[in-house]
DNA sequence: GTCTATATAGCGATAGAC
DNA sequence: GTCTATCGCTATATAGAC
C-alpha cells in the first residue's frame, strides 16, 4: 500500500502485470491469435495504454520469452555445471513441477511450433533455447564420461537431442488430452531406462 | 487437356486444388492466422469463389484433416496388424519419408500445437489421432508380447505414447533448425535401443 | 501515464448479378 | 461456377487531449 514513489515505481509494476498477462493470452491462443487489446482489457487498461509501455506487439512477445526463460534456467540450475545423471534427474523433476503449471508448458508449446517458420518474431528465441538446453545436458553428460560414470561410447549431443524432444513430445500429448496422459511418470520411465542404459 | 464434361468434373479439381492450397497455407501459418481469401488467392479465385465449395473455413480445415490422415494412415498401413518390432520398423520408415515433405510435418506440428486449446476446431481430431495411433502401436506390442517376441514386463501403453513422443519432439526440433537436426537417425537409434530393451 | 478518437487494414460471411 | 459489392467485426498503430 502507499507506494512510495522514490523506490517503487507505479510503471514497474505496471510492466510485471501486463507481461504476466501476455504469458497467460499467448499460452492460451497463441502470439498471432491475440490480440494486444484482450491483454490491455485483462489489465483494466486501454489498448494505447498498454503500447505506453511496448512500442510494438512483437517487443511484449520478447519480453515473455524474457520473463519464461529466466524462470525456466533458475529452476534448471543452468549454471550449476550438474554431472551426467544428475542433469537427467533434474530434468525428471522439471517435468513433476511442469504438470503444476500447465499456462507457462502451453505458451512454450504454442510458441515453439507457432515459430517453426522462419520469419515469426519468435524463431531466434525457440532456435537459441533449443541450442542452450541442448548444449546444457551434452555437457553434463560429457562431463559423466569424463568422470567416469557415464560409458565412453554413447553421442552425448544425440541423447541430449532426444531427452528434449521426449519432453516436448509428452508436453504436446498432456496438452491434447491431460486426464490421460500422465507425462510426469512417462518421462521420468524413459530418464530410469535411459540411466540405466548409458551407465 | 480438353477435360470430358461427363467424367472428369471441373468442381472435383477445384477442391482437390483448394484443399492443396489450403494445406500449405495451414502449415506454414496455422489455422488461425491464414485467411481463406489468401488460400483463394493462390487458387486464383475470389474469397467468395472459395466459400462456393466450403461452406465456411472449419469446414476446409476439416477436408485438409481428412486428406492428411488419409496419406498417413496408408503409409502407416494401419490395418495389416504388424506385430511388435514390425511396426516399430514402420515407424522409422515413415520418419525417413517425412525428412521429404516437411509441409506436411509442419501441417501436423503447428495444428496440434495450434489445438491443444478445447475450442480449436481441429482439437477433437488431435485427441483422436494420438488415440488412434497409440492404440495401433499399443496392439502391435501387445501381439508381440502374445507370440513371445516381447517381454511380458513392458508396459504396450506407456512405450507407444513415449514412440510418438519422441516422433513428435524430433520434428519439432527438426522444423525449427532443419540443417543441424538429422531427425530420422535420432529418431532410428531410439527405436533401435527400443528395441534392444523391449525384446 | 492514460485516455478518446481515429486512420488504415484485414477478417469471415452473405446477397445477388452474370 | 464465379464474380462484385458490401456488412459487421476486429486488428495494430498513431495523434493528441488531459
Amino acid at each position: 500500500m502507499t507506494p512510495h514513489p522514490r523506490r517503487r515505481r507505479r510503471g514497474d509494476d505496471r510492466r510485471e502485470q501486463i507481461i504476466d498477462e501476455a504469458l497467460k493470452a499467448f499460452a492460451d491462443n497463441g502470439y498471432r491469435s491475440t490480440s494486444i487489446a484482450e491483454i490491455a482489457d485483462r489489465c483494466g487498461l486501454s489498448q494505447p495504454g498498454l503500447l505506453h509501455y511496448f512500442p510494438n506487439k512483437a517487443a511484449l512477445l520478447e519480453a515473455v520469452l524474457d520473463y519464461r526463460d529466466r524462470l525456466d534456467y533458475d529452476r534448471l540450475g543452468f549454471d550449476q555445471e550438474l554431472h551426467g545423471k544428475d542433469a537427467l534427474l533434474r530434468l525428471a523433476q522439471l517435468v513433476d513441477h511442469n504438470m503444476h503449471v500447465p499456462g507457462l508448458v502451453r505458451l512454450f508449446t504454442v510458441l515453439t511450433s507457432e515459430a517453426v517458420t522462419a520469419d515469426h518474431p519468435a524463431h531466434d528465441w525457440a532456435l537459441n533455447r533449443y541450442r542452450d538446453l541442448q548444449e546444457f545436458l551434452a555437457g553434463a553428460l560429457r562431463a559423466g564420461i569424463a568422470d567416469g560414470s557415464i560409458r565412453r561410447e554413447i553421442d552425448p549431443a544425440a541423447v541430449a537431442r532426444q531427452v528434449f524432444a521426449m519432453m516436448d513430445g509428452l508436453q504436446l500429448q498432456w496438452l491434447v488430452d491431460p486426464d490421460n496422459v500422465d507425462m510426469a511418470a512417462l518421462f521420468r520411465a524413459y530418464i530410469d531406462e535411459l540411466i540405466a542404459y548409458i551407465a
